[in-house]
DNA sequence: TGCTAACATCATGATCATATGATAAAATAC
DNA sequence: GTATTTTATCATATGATCATGATGTTAGCA
């Protein structure tokens, strides 16, 4: 019932890629490592996201993918979408006649379900899945 | 990101069979017809509900298929169960890590939203989704 | 017994998602 | 401009899900 392969290790990767994001440009070799997916399959994956203007890839020696997307401005939903329809609120046994002015008696609860997963994945940005550790700067005694 | 194709025609079945449980055992062909399903993937997807407990087959002339449980007792997860996980608590991401006891920062909202999922499907039956004409018994004038 | 109606099952194929290895193309550094 | 580092892409393979057609099996009935 879930995310595609795929899908998930494309939210792993696009982390990956944001934690790093001060050290430049990360090489797919790296991120295929940290997200335990094969290299050539993750490189499409990240290719697709650079379509999606999710993400910036540069060859060539020093190059590798960046985010062009802000992690707190760039949700989950934008590293989904590519690679499968999050949700649709077409009737849940695959009935035609539910999407119309005659629904199943239960089609309403069931778009609530999918109005929830939505917003999840529409609101949870990148930078909520980063680890925070919140910056105490202690000085140094010495 | 939904319910499988075959889950679906199951759940699409198995309303077909309660809305004519009052004629006795229900055709293969007139499930499939209705369903919109190819007859013989479908017989293999009802078989499975007959291994499940849900249905029950009989050969031969005037056989078919006929519930096995009530469909006020009958709920989705029953139906779909056998042919796709309904859901899974683990990491949207796929992370093993996140079912420890050390789970990413949103692990607990996606629990949630798996935990929403599971109710509807367990607490939903098979006659929610029938035709509910209000039963008012008209006493016949004549 | 033999015919027919029905489900059961088998062998095979189509399609899609995922994966792999080889090769191409681009950017940099020397 | 050549070598090196990197992403891009192509051809192919594998596995799962879904589908199809042929054949087997069981039950009822004349």
């Amino acid at each position: 019932m879930w995310l595609s392969s795929t899908a998930q290790t494309a939210l792993r990767a696009v982390l990956y890629i944001a934690e790093h994001a001060t050290e430049g440009p990360v090489r797919v070799e790296d991120i295929a490592a940290a997200a335990n997916s094969p290299r050539n399959y993750l490189s499409k994956t990240l290719h697709v996201l650079g379509r999606e203007g999710v993400l910036q890839s540069t060859r060539g020696p020093r190059g590798g993918f960046e985010l062009l997307v802000p992690p707190n401005e760039l949700t989950l939903a934008q590293v989904i979408q590519p690679f499968a329809p999050i949700t649709d609120r077409r009737c849940l046994m695959g009935r035609a006649e539910c999407g119309g002015p005659h629904p199943c008696a239960v089609h309403g609860r069931w778009v609530g379900i999918a109005d929830a997963i939505e917003q999840f994945f529409g609101q949870t940005t990148v930078a909520d899945l980063l680890p925070t550790p919140i910056q105490i700067t202690i000085p140094n005694p010495k």
